[in-house]
DNA sequence: CTTAAGCATTAGATTCGTCTAATCCCACTC
DNA sequence: GAGTGGGATTAGACGAATCTAATGCTTAAG
């Protein structure tokens, strides 16, 4: 039997893997759980001892494929939750997170496939991530192109907001930026900052490349832009 | 901050101080929650020190007010869930305790108000229980004559079934004993048993007392029993 | 009034997840 | 190739919740 920090941890693991081929490091861990190093150490121990993760010492860690499905397992549940606490019980697209976070590790497999069953399965959450399939099959989490990657005059479309800052996901909702958004790109300053014009003219957003990176977006039908041929 | 455990006792404690005046004794806390005789008594210490209970060394603790309020707490979100589970996703009158057990902690206060709002503030979970308001005073959860009280002849309805043995509670259901059912009482053998016809002409079952003490009844418009002149 | 049976409690140990303080590696600079 | 800065790990401790074994109350029966 996993316990719910173990979860927690594997979890921290799988986002912190994709968004890069390195292996984690212990510190970002530490940060992201809110634990100190040595906590996080202590627990990369343990995990590696259960065969979860494959560890090297002072260089980081990688979910073995044990490892991942269970990671799956919870951001199914996470993801789940989060889109039948949207589409059910009337809970706002930014603030899901804290309540699927306590809840993910809790559900039993009967909840969970009822609450499959009542959304029709759905293929991504409420923020445009990808829910993993009953058989947990691993999924491609970073197909796809971000906002950073965009030039000037791109008409795009949001797909996803893999945010999970709830202010920062707050302040989108309220700008207007959710999945479905057309936009098109004004500009991608030097300075780390790209604005975008919403497609149906209600303004103007200035978003930070580290925001922006979380952004993903498909070309508009007929865009001229460049993010597409990157993809 | 009170963990999760530390609720589970005093839901426990509440449970089994309702079925006497006397003070809970250690032993019975240790049973129902399944675990050694010393650890319900170090519990017990934890819970006197946040004056959460009150302690009499060797004879058993009863909760204070502050105590009963955690409880009845506990004990709304449990038989909300049950409520919940049962009408808005589908699950079967008996088989939702376990799951309203493990999710009674973790569920926040918005939770908790969006689904009592979704399922217009219900007074009673699918097994009759009352559900304790959201301002959580005190529930009477004696009131009411049980089916071991009843006298051969009585015509009764149900209104609570407060077993929480899942095979007890899934033989009863099958069995068609459920909150709203007609009954008529046909003996009540002096071997510690009552059997009792379904009104609806679905036969008779024999319930030993144990069970029968769980099961709330009401005198049917009509009655000449004597459950009702009890109450 | 004594005593044995039956609970309850104390003693002492374990596991888990966490911390602080101390030490250790590694990579980069000079 | 020596030194140093910074992240990682080890050392040691702690609180929560649990266990087993030993001891201590309480009470009801003689």
């Amino acid at each position: 039997m996993l316990s719910a920090k173990m979860e927690d941890y594997l979890k921290a693991i799988y986002e912190l893997q994709r968004e890069s081929d390195e292996p984690v490091a212990t510190s970002r861990i530490a940060d992201l759980l809110d634990v100190t190093a040595p906590t996080a150490t202590s627990m990369m121990e343990s995990l590696a001892e259960r065969g979860l993760v494959e560890r090297e010492k002072y260089k980081g860690v990688r979910l073995t494929p044990e490892g991942e499905t269970v990671a799956l397992e919870v951001v199914r549940h996470h993801r789940l939750l989060e889109t039948y606490l949207t589409e059910e019980l009337g809970y706002d697209w930014a603030e899901v997170h804290d309540e699927a976070d306590r809840l993910e590790h809790h559900i039993s497999e009967e909840f969970e496939r009822r609450v499959a069953e009542m959304l029709d399965d759905p293929a991504v959450d409420p923020h445009g991530d990808p829910i993993p399939t009953d058989a947990l099959d691993p999924v491609d989490e970073t197909a796809g192109t971000t906002l950073v990657e965009a030039t000037e005059g791109d008409r795009l479309v949001v797909q996803r907001v893999s945010d999970r800052d709830p202010e920062e996901l707050a302040y989108l909702d309220e700008a207007g930026i959710v999945p479905g958004t057309e936009l098109v790109v004004e500009e991608v300053a030097p300075i780390g900052v790209v604005s975008v014009a919403l497609a149906d003219g209600e303004g103007t957003v200035s978003i930070p490349d580290a925001v922006a990176r979380t952004i993903f977006v498909d070309a508009t039908d007929g865009s001229t832009g460049s993010a597409t041929e990157a993809a």
